[in-house]
DNA sequence: GACTTGACGGAAT
DNA sequence: TATTCCGCCAAGT
């Protein structure tokens, strides 16, 4: 298994409920800065059953990378209102992550 | 093996 | 502050 995944696996599940992170921040908490296009492509590659919160993942401008029509869009929006990192709008409530 | 694509980031304008 | 542009690198074609 690629351990640079791993990783990013393992960033994912640091994330706080209620906390936001951009893909930037994933990879370089994954010991791979300057990679968060690859990150993004990883969770692309994430099976929709998958337990990993990769709906708290935004992007560097604190929106959902999915076109607003999109049911990815929906599906990653109705989790973070339920966590109380966005609002029924549509409007993210930026919650910027920090590690130790 | 070369070219295109992508759930992005960041600097430059 | 908002847009535009370029760099990055693994996968797919």
């Amino acid at each position: 298994m690629n351990q640079a995944a791993e990783q990013v696996y393992a960033a994912l599940l640091a994330i706080p409920a209620g906390r936001l992170c951009s893909y930037g921040d994933i990879a370089k908490l994954a010991g791979l800065p300057g990679r968060a296009r690859w990150v993004g492509r990883l969770l692309s590659q994430l099976p929709t059953n998958s337990q990993l919160p990769w709906f708290r993942v935004i992007n560097s401008q604190g929106k959902i990378s999915f076109p607003p029509a999109s049911s990815n869009y929906e599906r990653q929006l109705r989790e973070l209102i339920r966590e109380g990192s966005a609002e029924a709008s549509g409007k993210i409530l930026w919650r910027q992550c920090r590690w130790p």
